[in-house]
DNA sequence: AACACGTGGTC
DNA sequence: TGACCAAGTGT
């Protein structure tokens, strides 16, 4: 039998060359900016998801400078329903640095750019590659996957120990040309081929001395994150209408939803002393709303909604986070993916 | 080292 | 419904 680790890239390389994807919309450009702008998006993110947010993005941001200028807020604006709102608080400092520290070009060597904020080692290598061919392991979900079944590795892989094992793997493997290639074809195989679920074994070029395969252990490999059920929570949600305009406030920038404009939270006051705390003003406390069930990765968040129309000639003083937003200009707000639902649910004439 | 950080999709 | 998690990074 071959040796498994000499011809690991030689086979990954052939099989891209056939079954590889080469039309997704960040490839075919050696442009760092739109491959940096391509891999924070496409953290912890599926392809299906970034696509449209891509072309967004692009269309508001042509190129680095371009995003350096513009104002935080519009950068969330155009990340608004992604997700890991940090990394676009990242992008935006990270763009600014290049301006300033590297003037407006960006970094050359993995090194470097790993140094950049939002860019850890695995992005570092894979914007590395693709733009400059610098030979850099990268480690996403889909070459862990990879890596564990073809090599039969054993232990959750975000461990320390076993990411460990696995950066050395990777490097290991790593070929002498066609970098970028090869970084791609590891993506693509994990993604395509050796899925999660229920891996084409019959697809793959590594079948053949794949060690999961061969020792049925398709289901067990990679071992699962050991999980905790995650907590729930719940919050009331004020929906406060006047005219068309909606209350909103900004979120200071760090945790959850850093930086976004959301509806006011109503604590555990009945909804009638809340407002009167709030406006001093009396106001028509429509309804309340269906509760709406919002899951993060690390807990669950029921949302009951309480829907308030006040007067149109009403003029509460607001708090320096609060604003009142036209409902015309929704559809350009840096909003979380809950919060427009129930703006479209609930808020309209 | 362990946890925070979103959302949408699959099974 | 609930478990699981996708091109991870920062603290």
């Amino acid at each position: 039998m071959t040796d498994p680790t000499s011809t690991f890239a030689p086979r990954l390389l052939a099989w891209h060359r056939q079954c590889g994807r080469h039309d997704l919309p960040w490839q075919n450009t050696r442009d760092a900016y739109r491959i940096w702008l391509s891999e924070i998006m496409l953290q912890q993110t599926q392809v299906e998801t970034v696509i449209p947010y891509y072309a967004r993005f692009l269309a508001a941001f042509p190129d680095l400078a371009a995003l350096a200028a513009a104002p935080v807020e519009a950068v969330m604006a155009q990340w608004s329903g992604l997700g890991y709102y940090a990394r676009a608080r990242n992008l935006h400092a990270c763009a600014r640095q290049v301006m300033s520290a590297h003037g407006g070009q960006f970094p050359a060597t993995a090194e470097q750019i790993a140094a950049l904020p939002g860019i850890g080692r695995s992005t570092a290598a894979a914007i590395a590659a693709f733009s400059q061919g610098e030979r850099a392991a990268i480690l996403d979900g889909n070459v862990k996957r990879v890596l564990c079944r073809a090599f039969g590795v054993e232990g959750f892989p975000g461990s320390a120990a076993v990411e460990k094992q696995l950066w050395t793997l990777a490097e290991a493997l790593l070929p002498d040309a066609q970098i970028g290639d090869y970084i791609q074809a590891q993506m693509d195989l994990g993604a395509t081929v050796c899925t999660r679920g229920t891996p084409k074994c019959a697809a793959c070029p590594l079948a053949e001395d794949c060690v999961a395969r061969l020792t049925d252990q398709i289901p067990s490999l990679p071992t699962p994150r050991p999980r905790k059920r995650p907590p729930r929570r719940q919050s009331r949600l004020a929906i406060i209408q006047r005219g068309s305009e909606v209350l909103l406030e900004r979120r200071p920038p760090k945790g959850i939803w850093g930086g976004l404009l959301v509806l006011p939270e109503i604590g555990d006051a009945t909804t009638a002393d809340w407002l009167s705390t709030l406006f001093g003003t009396s106001a028509l406390a429509l309804s309340t709303g269906e509760v709406l069930r919002h899951t993060f990765t690390h807990f669950v968040l029921d949302i009951t909604p309480e829907h308030i129309l006040l007067p149109a000639d009403a003029t509460p003083r607001l708090a320096d986070t609060q604003q009142w937003l036209p409902l015309s200009k929704l559809a350009d707000a840096a909003l979380p993916a809950p919060v427009r639902t129930l703006l479209s649910r609930y808020a309209g004439p």
